[in-house]
DNA sequence: TAAATTAAGGACTATTTATATCCTATTTAT
DNA sequence: ATAAATAGGATATAAATAGTCCTTAATTTA
């Protein structure tokens, strides 16, 4: 019923991402120690980021990680969506899981329609819409 | 991010009780048996929703549980939050958790949003309400 | 070309949470 | 008394989460 610390990790970094001059390379070094993440671990989560095409990485000297698209079209849902899977509330709203009980069953109904609204929150702002809210409290991180 | 098996247990098991007449006790064992949970674990969760009061237990000869509240005063937000405690989305929408980014956390904002929704969602309609869509098909379970 | 820097990725370990069982005690009807 | 049932603590197992270590690959700069 949680999100992961490590989706925590990619949200924040995501953010920080998203205060740097838009396409500046930014060392998982830097994330890691502004956002108090571990290091090596931050660098797994960042793997899963880029795979989802958030970000691009780019090694060697001076290289590091940006956001790989515009601010306006992120949204918290695509990161929970890009560490963790398409998230679902019940084994029974994955689609790996066929419960025979399913064409009845009111449970399932109640929390797909309850999922529905909490990804519906989840994409209602973008990472721009949040950024805005940081203005000027750059190292502030907890 | 998702309710745990247990809960899903608490709910069948409550969707049981509402479906037989109403203060009537029924064994643990008969509940483990028709929705297939397993026994001692059932017993387990019970306890769980008498000690929330959804339920209340009879020890004994003919013992058993049976429902403690009208099938119209309980919601499935009711018996997650018997089971699993008041749901969190992140440690810091848990209250044991001060965070001290907190204050300007947009994240925090969105996810307490979120938060709200879901349960929003999932008090929405109560146990009587599902109970209705089971009508003539009780042997079915999953 | 060599050295330094930085990410990629696989293997591994540790910790925590979830799931389940076992055993003993207590309550209640007959 | 006896049998039927829940209560509750202790413990075991399994799975998910969190984190480390080590080696390789790409890139820039000297
Ligand atoms: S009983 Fe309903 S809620 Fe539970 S797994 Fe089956 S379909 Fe899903
Ligand atoms: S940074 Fe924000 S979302 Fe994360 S724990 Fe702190 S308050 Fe919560």
């Amino acid at each position: 019923m949680q999100i992961t610390r490590q989706t925590e990790y990619a949200i924040r970094t995501i953010l920080e991402l998203a205060k740097v001059e838009q396409g500046k390379l930014v060392p998982t070094k830097v994330v890691s120690t502004n956002q108090r993440i571990p290091e090596v671990f931050l660098k797994k989560t960042v793997q899963l980021l880029a795979h989802a095409g958030l970000i691009s990485t780019q090694r060697g000297t001076d290289g590091g990680i940006r956001l790989a698209v515009p601010t306006d079209k992120i949204t918290v849902a695509d990161i929970i969506t890009a560490v963790e899977g398409r998230p679902a509330l019940n084994v029974c709203l994955a689609d790996t899981y066929d419960c025979p009980n399913r064409p009845v069953c009111q449970v399932h109904r109640i929390l797909q329609r309850t999922q529905a609204a909490m990804l519906a929150e989840l994409s209602r702002e973008s990472i721009a819409d949040l950024v805005i809210g940081y203005e000027g409290q750059q190292e502030k991180t907890c």
